[in-house]
DNA sequence: ATAGGGTTAG
């Protein structure tokens, strides 16, 4: 029995069932708000609340159909302890009773769900609201949308966004240039850009100029410097003006496609043009250009207009400048750049010495290398990822393979690192180099269980490793794996395999390989494996012998 | 919610 143990089952049956039913006849989400629930109405649903607690496999018998409005409805699933048990009686009253749920109900119990993390139950019944006419406002959908979003299911809610102009809502900046960060976070550009120019198009999306911003530094991400440009063209035809960060992103576009010259330029351009004066984080984005390329002299001279300029160099600047000078083999002047951020209070941070651990490897001074590690802690600065992969590649090396496991081993200890592809590559190109492909492939292994997913390099390693032993059908094996996960492979990767066969007498399988190379358009990063759920489930049968 | 710094295969 429904209501056994319930001190009130009597009263049921007096209820002014007519008042109650006229009070709940709102049927747009976009009416204005709801009149309240009747004192009567309210007393269902909170019995009906209770008795559902109490035994939710129960029928609903005593809650007719007439008895049970909408809003009684609604009322009784925000009297659930839990979003499962909301979404049960919700389902329960609809099909027991044939209640025809109110805007409020699926607005209410879709918010609830979402805040739940059931994301796949939220969308289920927004489709049903939607299905049954009752449109999402604006905010109800940037809500569903960010919620989405922010749990990471990026695909649904492009899907929602695409939804606006079905329900007529304007969607803000905010929730578009979100996901579209998301998307360029998880180098999916070409979605980012997609969603953008569909918005454009629907009229019910005005973007501001951080939604350009967002796409032109996705756009120069892959390298797409003209339509970088293209976008920034178009700003002032959507009433957006480029900002110091517009230009900051184009300037360092150019420096990184190894256009540092015209990144120079731009920068000198826009500092004429006086509308937006560049910064210290555009001074450093050249710096870095002409660092990137052993240009130390440029770099400097730049280093010195800015401050001519009276622009404070940031830590980043001088960090900059210190890896530039280390890699370009100059120490005394990373060393002074080291000591002149000193005097400018401008404390070292792990960056700074990750970089001159760098360059003291490099340089063969090894001793120095092994002091600044080794003072780390005195000067309270903890190894990050990067200071291990520097130390356990210079440690490969140098054919010291035992102690740059000790390191890798240390790192999988640290619970705030996520390890990453390029800490395990030197170690699994050593393991290759000495011959112990089979360590080497135990390694691999060990990353994937950590969900530490292969990179180009790594493939391109394990290929090469067992070509030079001749396990040919392995390298095989991997490179097509490699392209199952989705993994981009380039030209080293392809050169490298063909030079194997060709040598092993294997003519005819170079021509399949290449027909695999030309057949799979590599995608952008591995990163983005985890998203795609096609590459994913390809994967999933394909294994690589070991 | 947007801009600059560190690591890698032959």
């Amino acid at each position: 029995m429904l209501l056994r143990g319930a001190p009130y089952p009597k009263p049921l049956r007096r209820l002014p069932l007519p008042l109650l039913l006229s009070s709940s006849s709102s049927s747009s989400s976009s009416a204005a708000a709801a009149p309240p629930p009747h004192p009567a109405e309210l007393w269902i649903a909170k019995a009906l609340a209770t008795a559902f607690v109490l035994s939710p496999s129960a029928r609903l018998g005593p809650f007719g159909p007439l008895l049970l409005t909408p809003l009684a409805a609604s009322e009784a699933l925000r009297r659930l302890p839990t979003a499962d048990s909301a979404l049960a009686l919700f389902e329960l009253a609809r099909s027991a009773l044939g209640v025809a749920h109110s805007p409020d109900a699926y607005r209410f119990l879709v918010g609830l769900l979402c805040r739940s993390g059931l994301h796949g139950d939220a969308l289920k019944v927004f489709d049903e609201m939607a299905s049954h006419g009752h449109s999402p406002d604006a905010s109800f959908l940037a809500f569903v949308a960010n919620s989405c979003a922010e749990a990471g299911l990026l695909d649904p809610c492009i899907r929602l966004l695409n939804r606006a102009s079905e329900f007529n809502s304007r969607l803000e900046p905010y929730t578009v240039n979100k996901v579209m960060s998301l998307l360029i976070a998880r180098n999916r550009i070409q979605d980012a850009v997609f969603l953008f120019s569909e918005q454009l198009n629907s009229q019910l999306f005005m973007p501001d100029a951080w939604s350009f911003n967002i796409v032109i530094k996705g756009l120069c991400r892959i390298g797409d410097i003209k339509g970088a440009f293209e976008l920034f063209e178009k700003m002032s035809s959507f009433r957006c003006s480029p900002d110091t960060v517009t230009h900051n992103i184009l300037v360092d576009g150019l420096c990184r496609a190894e256009q540092v010259d015209r990144g120079h330029e731009m920068l000198q351009r826009i500092r004429m043009d006086g509308t937006c004066m560049p910064n210290v984080v555009t001074y450093t984005s050249v710096i870095s250009g002409y660092c990137k390329m052993g240009r130390m002299e440029e770099a400097f001279r730049v280093f010195n207009d800015m401050i001519g300029l009276g622009i404070k160099p940031s830590r980043v600047t001088y960090n900059v400048l210190i890896d530039g000078y280390g890699k370009a083999g100059d120490m005394p002047s990373a060393a002074s750049v080291y000591e002149r951020m000193a005097l400018c209070g401008c404390p070292p941070d792990v960056v700074t010495i990750t970089s001159l651990i760098d360059g003291h490897c490099r340089n063969g001074q090894l001793d120095d290398a092994l002091k600044l590690w080794n003072e780390m802690g005195q000067r309270e600065l903890r190894p990050n990822i990067y200071t291990f992969a520097t130390m356990i590649n210079f440690l490969c090396k140098k054919n010291r393979l035992g102690e740059a496991q000790v390191l890798l081993k240390e790192l999988n200890e640290r619970t705030d690192i996520i390890p990453r592809a390029f800490v395990y590559n030197p170690i699994i190109d050593g393991l290759c180099k000495v011959g112990n492909v089979d360590e080497a492939n135990s390694i691999m292994l060990e990353m994937e269980r950590k969900k530490c997913f292969p990179d180009k390099y790594t493939y391109t390693i394990l290929i090469i490793g067992h070509c030079m032993k001749g396990r040919i059908s392995e390298a095989i094996a991997i490179f097509e794996k490699m392209v199952a996960t989705g993994c981009a492979h380039d030209g080293v990767t392809i050169s490298c395999l063909v030079t194997c066969l060709l040598k092993a007498g294997m003519p005819n399988k170079v021509e399949s390989i290449m027909l695999i190379a030309s057949g799979s358009s590599p995608r952008l990063d591995t990163s983005s494996v985890q998203d795609s759920p096609l590459s994913v489930r390809k994967s999933a049968d394909i294994s690589v012998a070991v």
